[in-house]
DNA sequence: TAGAAATATGAATATCTGCTCATATTCGCT
DNA sequence: AGCGAATATGAGCAGATATTCATATTTCTA
């Protein structure tokens, strides 16, 4: 299905050894906004913090800021920012009772993403739990 | 060297609504040592250009640096040290033939994490494409 | 063997990220 | 109403990241 000699005449050095597996590579990429869709997804869960704040919530159910914060060891501004970009990303959602807020996940797929990644990062790799 | 402040800032604002819950959280927590070994592994699928490599590998098998770069339209100095990253952290490996390199995955869990990942995030959540 | 090709690597740079600190907002309590 | 508590937000800064450019290394070839 690979055809296409012919590349995009676009690129200055874009020398290549197998045209027809670039092509084929090409064809079944992600395209360039999936990608950075993706990986945004992925960028919220490469900081240890926000990773411990989501297993936080995800043992607990919910919580409130600065319980959070205790949890995590970390300063409630910072627990706040981190929140921040969770709930903007859709990741938690929160709820207000008074002057304190609560917290819960808000994605069904949080978890198991986390599993299949915890399970083979963690346990097959390096295991040092 | 400098012996700075307290490694411990804990005592400073750590107030808590619900200590109890806040102990349970602490308890079943990713360990910051797990929590920083997660993240250091999503964070190398946390950027597009690195995704798109992976993908690239993933449906072709094997490429050489050359066709790598241009199935993913990068540099090849640019693709080259993100091949490095993914190479040092294991997830991909290298075969040398003749001055050529070939890369091709060497992680058989970044399939089922990325097809997970794609599966929700890219056609459940807000398909944008 | 000289020179070119394919890749790797280092340095410099521009951008991004997450933290702290200060301040704002919202709410409860007296 | 006024003050303090819980959280949110913005500015600024320090550290991390990715890209480009230049150079090094290895290997093929004339």
């Amino acid at each position: 299905m690979s055809e296409g000699k012919a590349v995009e005449p676009e690129s200055c050095d874009v020398r290549m050894v197998h045209p027809e597996k670039v092509e084929f590579a090409r064809q079944h990429l992600l395209s360039p906004v999936d990608a950075e869709s993706l990986a945004e997804r992925f960028k919220l869960l490469s900081d240890p913090g926000r990773l411990r704040i989501i297993y936080a919530l995800l043992e607990t159910g919910e919580l409130c800021v600065c319980d959070l914060a205790a949890a995590v060891d970390s300063s409630e501004s910072a627990t706040s920012h981190q929140l921040r970009q969770l709930r903007l990303a859709g990741l938690v959602k929160s709820r207000k009772v008074g002057r304190t807020v609560y917290y819960r996940l808000d994605d069904t797929h949080v978890r198991l993403l986390l599993d299949v990644a915890v399970e083979h990062y963690l346990h097959d790799h390096d295991r040092r739990i």
